[in-house]
DNA sequence: GCCAACGTTGGC
DNA sequence: GCCAACGTTGGC
């Protein structure tokens, strides 16, 4: 039983399109505690939206775990972790950030509760609905 | 331990 | 560019 979750990158910083073009990437960076938490429970073969933040605002794709866990190596002390995940596909239909706020189903998610956490869980519940908004049979 | 100041994220 | 949310820092 695999989890879901959705991680946010701004694309200015790493694009849904260089996700692509890398195939497997480290998820470093991340440097929030709770956010920390969410990496640290992620499973081989977990998927995990990828979320555009600031510009665009959409979900555009799917990454799966490719390795648990491990010290960030860019961090400075040894405190935080990170995971490698690799592009699995693209929605057909990217999913806004408006199109989540205006759908009842989805009011719940921790990506609206709290906005500035950039690795958040993804019900099941929450990940089928999302699927099919994007296209996704 | 409290809380004001400050920095960062990210939507608008 | 503005500002709300919220985490962190530092004075007391």
């Amino acid at each position: 039983m695999s989890r879901h979750w959705l991680l946010k990158s701004e694309p200015e910083a790493f694009s849904w399109t260089e996700q692509q073009a890398r195939g497997v990437e480290p998820w470093t960076g991340v440097r929030n505690h709770l956010a920390k938490q969410h990496l640290r429970a992620m499973r081989l073969g977990d998927l995990a939206f990828f979320y555009h933040s600031n510009t665009g605002r959409e979900i555009v794709g799917i990454v799966e775990v490719v390795r648990e866990a491990y010290p960030d190596p860019t961090a400075e002390s040894g405190d935080w972790v990170c995971v490698d995940v690799r592009a699995r596909q693209t929605l057909p239909r990217p999913v806004t950030l408006a199109a989540i706020k205006a759908d009842p189903a989805l009011a719940g998610m921790a990506l609206l509760r709290q906005s500035r956490l950039s690795v958040s869980p993804v019900t099941a519940a929450e990940w089928a609905h999302l699927c099919a908004l994007g296209g996704l049979p």
